[in-house]
DNA sequence: GATTATTCTGAAACCGGTTACATAAGGTGA
DNA sequence: TCACCTTATGTAACCGGTTTCAGAATAATC
């Protein structure tokens, strides 16, 4: 069923039925009920193809994330998606697999399918990202990640700060052998702010990082069990508190101490960054890091409006802060 | 930049630059060569919506899942996208909220968009859920919901029974006040089925079901730290045992229960459905019924396949199964 | 070498909408 | 009543591709 067929059945033109849908009030009271009638009656669904085709607006946001099974970007994706949908946007969800090959692909993907923006939460900026970004005219915005050329506004997460911050609790509780858990072997962006604040909170309490308290690994439970076995089975002193780059493998690596018979946190304290809703749910509750992840979604998506409204304003940056939840799984240190 | 431009460069037709693309083996070597050379000069990427317009094929398929920031749901979607993509697909992603209305809107945005096929993960069936399958041409898989139709199909989790085994193993353990948190609130067609094996279950047992044991609500930890609160200061003899409709539920109602001053399994065993991955790494590690959720995206996305490449044949069902995880969060009863 | 079959290529129609433009009808003021 | 201005509608061009069809060029056959 196409317009035309709708035209004839009203005995009107295409045009006007085009008209009675988009801009009514253009035509006659008694010319718009009669075609109304017959889009009613025949269950009349335009093609929004076609339709798309000359407007040059498909209503459509391509994204791309690295996962959705992992709780922080299904929480930001749906702060994406509310956002969009009330603005009457679609979205064409793709996962990067954490490949930036992939990224490639789908932003190539999204363009030929005429998407009006993209939001990207890219694992690592290639150079190849980069003159994508320059070239093309497509409005964009970064998740975590900052955009060297700065020219496509980004939703940034404090974790240099988060990290820091946290560290130093551990270290005012006592703490000097502090281990680290990173998620670097899978995604070098959001591992080095993290890294790095680790880092700095040692140095500003003069305590030099060993390697060896150090890991790097993915998102999984199973690499945050083994990264926290080698930490305790490597030579030296055992770490009396541990950091974890996210809650997830801070709960793996509590499961570990747990079976070696040790116990959270009156032996070992142990910190997350995420704040997942478990994460005070869960014994011992989890002291980590809050990001209110939903809101870095709506923020991404106001972000993407506003650039697709008034493209010539300069690209904004939103910083998204953490708060410290001070829980069970840490305390001062045993004398 | 458009066909036509690349076709003035490379001297030839639109005709020509569009079997260069599409079907290189109807043109001659020099040309395909010549047409290559100014595509890759210029970059040039199609309008896929010009494409789709006439071949009728948008390689789009919508998805609607009542949210994604829940584990189940999203690891679905992972299932899903992995398999689609792999066929050349792509993924429109569309929450519902919950609410049987938002679906049907999206169906029809869907349809508008003209997708090749839609996965719907409906909270409800409403009448006019059931006059669009019946209408649309679409093909259209269901996720836990079965047509009553009959012409749709669906991939269905066998609810019943793991929520019956699981429940006759707490009876097996002694357990006789066993209480049930259920989401019927939230999505009746997912608490029914778990509603219904846990009545099975104690029929079986000849032990008569009581209200005060039984709650409703949503997903949320605070609804399971509400509900099991509940049920604990209902008057009457307490539950040794608790029975929760998700793997949330169950970790809030055990925080419900620590905080009360009494111990898991010892004092009350609980047992949870889902299997989310983290239920083996918390402590005490949740007994749980245990689902593929990921395996049952790929089921639906393979089920759709077959459907758009075989629409005539007679639509099958796909029953997930269950594996029931006996952990450490349930025990015998105490004597 | 003429005829036929085959392979390439381009012109034009088409997909299903929107919209610029022309035209006819109705309303207003002189 | 006529000229002029609105307003409502239809015609046709257009969006950017694909595909049918016809014709030109080349190869194959006798």
């Amino acid at each position: 069923m196409k317009m035309e067929d709708i035209a004839r059945l009203a005995g009107v033109s295409k045009a006007t039925v085009s008209r009675v849908i988009n801009n009514p009030e253009q035509v006659s009271p008694q010319l718009v009920s009669r075609v109304e009638q017959v889009l009613k009656e025949t269950g009349y669904a335009p093609n929004l193809l076609a339709r798309e085709l000359v407007t040059k607006q498909t209503h459509l946001i391509g994204v791309v994330v690295p996962q959705i099974g992992i709780d922080t970007f299904a929480e930001m994706i749906e702060g994406i998606t509310h956002v969009l949908n009330q603005n009457g946007y679609n979205l064409l969800l793709a996962t990067s697999r954490d490949q930036p090959e992939e990224e490639l692909r789908y932003f190539d993907v999204f363009r030929k399918k005429q998407v009006d923006g993209i939001i990207a939460f890219p694992t690592l900026l290639l150079e190849r990202h980069q003159t994508f970004f320059a070239r093309s005219a497509l409005p964009l915005v970064l998740v975590s990640q900052l955009d060297p050329g700065g020219t496509v506004p980004s939703v940034l997460y404090d974790d240099f700060n988060g990290t820091r911050d946290m560290v130093e609790y551990l270290l005012a509780l006592g703490h000097r052998r502090i281990a680290y858990l990173g998620v670097g072997q899978h995604n070098k962006v959001i591992d080095q702010a993290r890294r790095e604040g680790y880092l700095a909170a040692l140095s500003r309490y003069g305590v030099a990082p060993e390697e060896r308290l150090m890991t790097q690994g993915d998102f999984s439970l199973q690499y945050g069990y083994r990264a926290m076995q080698t930490v305790w089975q490597s030579a030296g002193e055992k770490p009396t508190a541990v950091f974890a780059a996210t809650d997830r493998l801070a709960l793996a690596a509590i499961q570990y101490l747990r079976e070696q018979g040790c116990s959270v946190p009156e032996d070992v304290s142990v910190a997350g960054l995420d704040d997942m809703d478990i994460a005070a749910t869960v014994h011992p509750s989890l002291t980590t890091v809050h990001y209110d992840y939903y809101n870095s979604g709506v923020q991404a998506a106001e972000l993407l409006l506003l650039r697709m409204r008034r493209p010539q304003k300069r690209p904004a940056n939103v910083m998204i802060g953490y708060q410290r939840k001070e829980r069970g799984s840490t305390c001062a240190v045993k004398k």
